[in-house]
DNA sequence: AGAAGATACGAGCTTTTACTCGTGTTTTGC
DNA sequence: GCAAAACACGAGTAAAAGCTCGTATCTTCT
């Protein structure tokens, strides 16, 4: 790895950047590294100049995604006390920010919403995994203290698996009938998750 | 497309047997017409006799599946009246024989329980999600006739979709956990599917 | 029995795709 | 100013995978 000029971190941008249009378009495994360097107005060569192969790429933009993420998601709980909102309140604030990150994002999901990852993506999208189960656990540790450790990662992962399975569908949605998808997906959560435990 | 002898019948169902487990272990996407071949005891020559290409196969394995499951999912509501049982029996019924089904046919959910799929996937998909949603929207209909038929195919689609997403989660536990795994599948769709409609 | 057609084989063709490499240009450090 | 290093190019390589084709055997039907 070389030490990087001000016009290789730009290229590198572009590149990331040209990905997330290509995963979007053709799905990860669909998208070819050829196609990736021309969408950013590049070489082949240029391309592994920067990322060693497919899988980095992948690794590189879902960490990307992490940090966007995590920033949308802060700036939305932004001077509130997770223990003092209703549920509506909680998943609106958790939801919202992811949902329009997606929006915003649609390379996003290729990385992050398929249940079967090849070998090389689940190594790339595991931080996000991670990341996004922490910020869950945190959240419903707000409103159930007293749920056992065990109990709350189940339920968050339950809850973000729900949230995976819906993305596609919200995303696929026309524009006009989205916000009715978007309700029943918090309909969903809001039942899962503000019933009493078992 | 050659009259087959009973010899090709049983060939073509070797095949797709095969098909099914390599499917399972790899994907369809990874998934080589020569591993499949392989599997089966058969030249590719001899696999392209009855297949004409790659999709074909998963068709014809989804066609498969589309019966099965339809045999499994009478037998499990055999002699009972939908209107009269409580949401957690109907769902034990509607659940369990797709469940099992799903533990006994590896293969099934690499043709089934993709948000992304491949243009000659989906429509090779397209019967089992469309046979799916017709019996889970008949037994809404059968708890709730009240509902529009456009309310029920959304409810429909999305317990689909919850289902869905869970079913990778169930089938990575280790068996000692299944058991509680499926009953956290089974909870997200009761509180769903029996809190009061909007 | 004999012909026609179905089944079977597997080497190899074609296309695709991740990735390389030799060469040339721009930037940096001294 | 000059060498070293980073950046850039794009034709080319090697491997993989879907599929073909010539040939040979087995079944069926008359």
């Amino acid at each position: 790895m070389p030490k990087r000029q001000a016009r290789g971190e730009q290229r590198m941008a572009e590149i990331l950047d040209a990905a997330g249009r290509v995963f979007a378009a053709s799905g990860y495994e669909k998208a070819t590294t050829n196609a990736i360097a021309a969408e950013a107005g590049v070489s082949p060569g240029s391309l592994y100049q920067f990322f060693a192969n497919k899988d980095a790429i992948a690794a590189a933009l879902a960490g990307r995604f992490v940090t966007q993420m995590r920033e949308a998601h802060e700036a939305a709980l932004l001077g509130a006390d997770p223990s003092t909102l209703d549920w509506p309140e909680l998943i609106d604030r958790t939801v919202d920010p992811i949902l329009a990150f997606n929006v915003a994002n649609p390379g996003f999901k290729a990385l992050f919403a398929r249940p079967d990852m090849p070998a090389g993506l689940a190594a790339a999208a595991e931080p996000i995994q991670a990341a996004l189960l922490g910020r869950v656990e945190s959240v419903i540790a707000a409103k159930a203290p007293s749920l056992p450790a065990d109990d709350r990662t189940r339920t968050a992962r339950v809850a973000i698996q729900i949230f995976q399975a819906m993305l596609p569908m919200v995303l696929a949605s026309p524009p006009g009938e989205r916000p009715a998808v978007m309700a029943e997906l918090k309909k969903v959560l809001y039942r899962y998750l503000s019933a009493p435990s078992p």
